[in-house]
DNA sequence: CTCTTATTGATAATTATTATTAATAGATAT
DNA sequence: ATATCTATTAATAATAATTATCAATAAGAG
């Protein structure tokens, strides 16, 4: 429930332990496992959207039809409200033998604050909030 | 070289080490990381794409604009030929502050084979051939 | 043929995710 | 209320995919 209710009061598509790190404010016993078994029930029943973006899992409670914009330099991800971009691509594959359920659709490319940073030559800044890239 | 000549002669979409597993036949002494390096390489140089598909990497060397299906019961992944779908995405986008290189479009649902076991009621078969499906 | 630079092999490290299991909490019946 | 059954959790270990490190080798320039 606190899981679901954080990730509803987002917009930002945390990852699993991002969920652990705020949730856990409120109730303090509460595991990562937990919440990542939490979040695997819950997108099992449809009730969030599990991406995989950069090498790691990103919920999403937002259930409506929309995009996603994953920025190569930042890792940024941004949010795309064009439902019908989804409902073509479903009517177009309805042809082939597969039965989709939904469609996943992801733009990968440069977000504004990049390209501006490029127009003024300089080189990509270094990321201080790392959160969204994957470092091993 | 080698890797990019494997990964063009196959329709599957597959994972670092099962490109390792086939070229290392050719090449004896190549370790997984140099594959991995390679696929990265490639992929950053947009030769290759780079998909992220039930909690792995998975590499195709077709660069033309195509969509993949992935059954969420047997993990297969197929691919579709529709670009209209992906050209259709990337024409809508250009309103927004975000800069697209590219699209990837991923249909999620059953194949095939999966319907027709629902259909006659069947539990879904074990996955014997488990390539495809993370386990951890 | 020597020197310089880039790539590889071998291997260790990292870390995101899942599995395990005993303990706890919730629900139900008594 | 209390006992009983079931589902969920906390704590922790295990797993496995991917990356980092670095000495050794290969490739290319002069």
């Amino acid at each position: 429930m606190k899981i679901l209710e954080h990730l509803k009061s987002v917009k930002t598509h945390p990852t699993a332990e991002m969920v652990y790190n705020v949730v856990k404010k409120d109730i303090p016993s509460i595991t990562l496992a937990t919440v990542y078994r939490n979040l695997n029930c819950l997108s099992e029943d449809g009730k969030i959207v599990k991406l995989e973006i950069n090498g790691e899992f990103r919920f999403d409670a937002d259930m409506g039809k929309h995009q996603h914009c994953v920025c190569k330099k930042c890792g940024k991800i941004l949010d795309v409200f064009q439902k019908e971009i989804s409902e073509y691509a479903l009517k177009k594959i309805k042809s082939t033998d597969f039965v989709p359920s939904g469609v996943q659709v992801i733009f990968y490319g440069n977000c504004k604050h990049e390209n501006k940073r490029a127009k003024n030559n300089k080189r990509p800044e270094i990321v201080k909030d790392n959160s969204g890239v994957k470092k091993r």
